[in-house]
RNA sequence: GCACCCGUAGCUCAAUUGGAUAGAGCGUCUGGCUACGAACCAGAAGGCUAGGGGUUCAAGUCCCUUCGGGUGCACCA
């Protein structure tokens, strides 16, 4: 038996045809809209029908019987169906089917090169542009969505063939460089300086920013040294790069610990010398005028753009993130050959890329470039229980570095409570796991348009819907392979397996087959939560099969078709969670 | 003032973009370890989807409106 990676879809392509065979009137604009369905109705649904006999005034039932008589025999063999309520189709697997896709999915291979074969992305190249942090500035709670969601994202685009760039447009251009210079010059501490950089060019810039709020003679003084800096004199570029190496060597800890490997860091200066050509060629192209002594952008078309500038030169001539963002794109597309660029960024910046994407492309047409395609992945603030941005008591930010540090802690500590046989350095490495694993896992587990509330207790929890939860079935599966001296996923292992047979086998089986459902929603939707609910529901059948059928039974088939059903869940969790960006345990 | 986002069980969140009887977890209650990890499982209770009107075979989802919360709006990104 033939079977193919998404079931839904070669559903959806049978019923398409089936509607040519039978002779629909406009067959060809028959959608059927395949999806998984309730348990209740099957595992796959068309619901397609309803509307286009609707629109037809035919009846509905009448024609999903007429559709029915003429599927394909492939689909006859794989599937039982039915007609049910005001017209839908329900499918339902059949055992030898569900038992084909396990056998021919059987690594991630074949899991990445079942979920490219059709990927719209598949071929294309996006860059991701994430995180991206301000320089002299440690990470804070505020980086982490951008972080955390953008990682997987990347990792999304990439399992479904996309060439993928994931570039951190750091903010290391900006103002408050002249302060930081100037307090540098005058209250450096060298042994602060010695012992965290970061923090002492962070006290610095409070220092210096502080000094020129009392007193406009500073203030002139550090507006100095920001056009020494930006004019290149050389001991103030040499203090810059100090600010810019420090800061990206802390950066790298965070990145470290969540898995994060960028392919570029282009911050804003790298685009320093790029924006007078964007002043040029969109003043040239009728875009850009002049008001108030800045070079602006209005869209005439919009209700509220043509009216609230987009602000691409200040009126003292210096760029702005306006400006860097625009020959960003340029660059992208000329150096990357970008088809696209997903911007993960929080939502407040919904105006700026707003207009940045109504900009582009009136920009592209006037200089016969073709515009890539922009995507705001825009995300909610962190809040306190209160629905409050996350602060300190004292009201600061809180630093990502603490933040990790202290999800390690209760991690560690719950490891002492549950597992205090193992060796305290794996109990410390299982709790870097874990700890940050339930950081990464809450933010991606939830819709990122939203706020997110911030509380350890229900993300470091060991149940509902949290990183322990999947980590703990990762290792419940290991344990059992470690336990007969076997290898999840070994062909002996599997040899002579009879045919899937009781409820819970056939409702993980099912579970399973379902994946490539949950890895489309979350790619083409850029919300890896569909990707989240997907694993904590397949972790939470494997527990109920795992609770009722035995694996280690003497039967030798049924054992081996049980210790199939382990491994691909494994397989399927471990892959999954990769692409979160988790890492996984064999022992927790 | 203008614009955008949001309001779902006591709490935290889902609902495959208009599909069938709105689902999970926490908390509460009842059961299950001399079987492979109980960090688990089986079950119960809990809802006028903020209120009102509309669109259609079908609305938590789309349109209008009221109320309540959040965010953005001339040079910080």
């Amino acid at each position: 038996m033939h079977v193919v990676f998404n079931l839904a879809a070669s559903l959806d392509a049978a019923l398409q045809q089936a509607a040519v065979a039978c002779g629909l009137p406009e067959a060809s604009a028959f959608a059927p809209e395949v999806r998984t369905a309730d348990p209740r109705h099957g595992d796959y649904q068309a619901n397609g029908v309803l509307g286009f006999a609707k629109a037809r005034k035919l009846n509905p039932r009448t024609v999903a019987t007429q559709l029915v008589a003429v599927l394909s025999p492939a689909v006859c063999e794989s599937f039982d169906f039915t007609v049910a309520g005001p017209g839908f189709i329900n499918f339902t697997l059949r055992p030898a089917a569900l038992r084909a896709w396990l056998d021919a999915h059987s690594s991630r291979d074949a899991l990445a090169r079942g979920g490219s074969a059709a990927a719209p992305v598949a071929g294309q190249t996006w860059v991701v542009d994430y995180s991206s942090p301000n320089t002299a500035k440690q990470m804070h709670v505020g980086h982490l969505r951008s972080a955390v969601i953008g990682e997987a994202l990347a990792r999304l685009l990439a399992f479904s063939g996309a060439r993928v760039i994931r570039d951190n447009h750091i903010g290391d251009w900006g103002t408050q460089f002249g302060k930081i210079i100037w307090a540098y010059r005058r209250h450096l501490e060298e042994a602060a300086f010695a012992r965290d950089p970061l923090e002492e060019f962070e006290r610095l810039y409070k220092v210096g920013h502080a000094a020129a709020e009392a007193d406009p003679a500073v203030l002139k003084e550090a507006q100095q040294e920001l056009v020494k800096l930006q004019a290149g004199d050389p001991d103030n570029l040499a203090i810059w790069k100090k600010i810019g190496d420090s800061s990206l060597s802390a950066f790298q800890q965070i990145y470290d610990q969540l898995g994060i490997r960028f392919d570029h860091t282009l911050g804003e200066s790298f685009y320093n010398d790029k924006v007078a050509q964007i002043y040029r060629e969109l003043t040239d192209a009728g875009l850009a005028t002049e008001s108030q002594g800045a070079l602006v952008v209005f869209h005439p078309e919009h209700p509220r753009f043509a009216t609230q500038p987009f602000i691409i030169r200040k009126s003292d001539g210096a760029a702005n993130y306006a400006s860097t963002d625009l020959a960003t794109v340029l660059y992208r597309v000329g150096h990357f050959h970008a088809t696209g660029v997903l911007y993960v960024v929080d939502s407040r910046q919904r105006d700026h890329f707003d207009q940045l994407f109504l900009t582009v492309p009136k920009w592209f047409a006037h200089t016969g470039r073709t515009a890539p395609e922009l995507k705001l992945v825009e995300f909610g603030t962190v809040t306190d229980a209160a629905g409050k941005p996350l602060k300190t008591k004292s009201g600061d930010n809180i630093k990502l570095k603490e933040l990790l540090a202290e999800a390690e802690a209760r991690a560690f500590a719950l490891v002492g409570e549950r597992s205090a046989e193992l060796p305290e350095a794996e109990r410390h490495a299982i709790a870097a796991v874990v700890g940050v694993g339930s950081v990464q896992y809450a933010d991606l587990a939830q819709n990122r348009s939203s706020d997110y509330i911030f509380a350890w207790d229900k993300m470091i929890s060991l149940d509902g819907n949290t990183a322990a939860y999947l980590l703990y079935a990762v290792a419940r599966i290991h344990s059992i392979f470690r336990k007969l001296g076997l290898t999840p996923g070994g062909n002996a292992t599997e040899a002579g397996a009879s045919g899937l047979e009781t409820p819970a086998e056939l409702a993980l089986a099912r579970q399973l087959v379902k994946f490539p459902d949950a890895l489309q929603a979350a790619t083409t939707q850029l919300r890896p939560h569909f990707l989240c609910l997907y694993l904590y529901e397949l972790a939470g059948t494997f527990s109920a099969f795992y609770n009722a059928d035995k694996v280690a039974v003497d039967d030798a088939p049924v054992r081996a078709r049980r210790l199939l059903l382990c491994a691909r869940t494994l397989l399927i969790l471990e892959t999954g969670l990769d692409l979160l960006g988790l890492k996984t345990l064999q022992r927790m």
